[in-house]
DNA sequence: AATTTCCACAACCGCCAGTGG
DNA sequence: CCCACTGGCGGTTGTGGAAAT
């Protein structure tokens, strides 16, 4: 016997837009009660909603802190930076962008620039191709092999750090990598999160200082973030300096993460 | 003017992690 | 440790309006 569903369907639940009177019984309801206990909420505000319903409505439209309007061209280019490091990771991406929602981000993501995205690359595909001469075929350009430890990124959340990759015996620092490209696979470790460190850390940097890219393949177009040393420093402790008696400090380590989740995978 | 297609975005759905009893 | 509950996330769908035919 699993868990009772949010909302069982066979209730008589409202779905579907909301009206101008609902939104105003919820709006009245928070702003008297607060949030949360979603799932209560509407038997006590009065609304024939699931309590998912409502929190959406909530977060998604109805929140004071909501900015409604056309996304700028700055917010478009965060947007396209931070989703090229991040991946389709909407609320981190939102939390980047006052006011804006990751709903929102991921509609215009998914609406707008993903299209746009495709075209590029088509573009970029058909310069290439054009450019080739068939008497003269070039030889395939080697793959650029890169032998550092990668972190895919994956969807999902750690809440400890753990010690620690430690690359002593290196003469020099290797950089993490960031695949953003990878974001959906299952088995990676997770880069963010860890107990909000990190997340905070990437929600208030200026992402245009905190990486490079480069283009791990000749076969493909979308480049590769890399993290400076710098910035991994900065990052590492900056956030563990908090956290010392987590994390052993080794000078010339660097400072790597485990996710708790039992199905974290080793860097490659 | 009527119909079809496309687009934007609000809303829904299923899954997962965290938490507390 | 187990289980139920809650909140949060990302993917997907539904729908209304605009544009095209």
């Amino acid at each position: 016997m699993g868990r009772s569903p949010c909302c069982s369907k066979d209730e008589d639940l409202k779905r579907g837009a909301w009206t101008a009177e609902e939104d105003k019984i919820l709006i009245d309801y928070i702003r008297v009660h607060g949030h949360g206990r979603w799932r209560n909420l509407p038997q006590k505000a009065g609304l024939k909603r699931c309590g998912k319903s409502c929190r959406l409505r909530w977060l998604n439209y109805l929140g004071p802190d909501i900015k409604r309007g056309n996304i700028s061209s700055d917010e478009e280019e965060l947007i396209i930076r931070l989703h090229n490091l991040l991946g389709n990771r909407w609320s981190l991406i939102a939390g980047r962008l006052p006011g804006r929602t990751d709903n929102e981000i991921k509609n215009y993501w998914n609406t707008n620039l993903s299209k746009r995205m495709k075209d590029n690359k088509d573009h970029n595909k058909e310069t290439t191709t054009s450019s080739s001469n068939p008497k003269h075929p070039q030889t395939e350009p080697t793959p650029f092999k890169i032998d550092l430890p990668v972190i895919r990124t994956k969807a999902t959340k750690c809440s400890k750090p753990l010690l620690i990759n430690n690359n002593a015996q290196q003469s020099t620092p290797i950089p993490l990598l960031l695949d953003a490209s990878a974001a959906a696979a299952d088995d990676y470790c997770n880069l963010t999160d860890a107990d909000g460190g990190l997340n905070d850390l990437l929600i208030n940097s200026d992402v245009s200082d905190l990486c490079y890219e480069v283009l791990l393949s000749p076969y493909s177009d979308q480049p590769t973030t890399i993290f400076s040393d710098d910035i991994l420093n900065q990052w590492t402790h900056s956030y563990f300096d908090d956290a010392d008696d987590h994390i052993n400090h080794d000078d010339d380590s660097i400072v790597d993460r485990h996710c708790h989740q039992s199905n974290d995978k080793e860097i490659e």
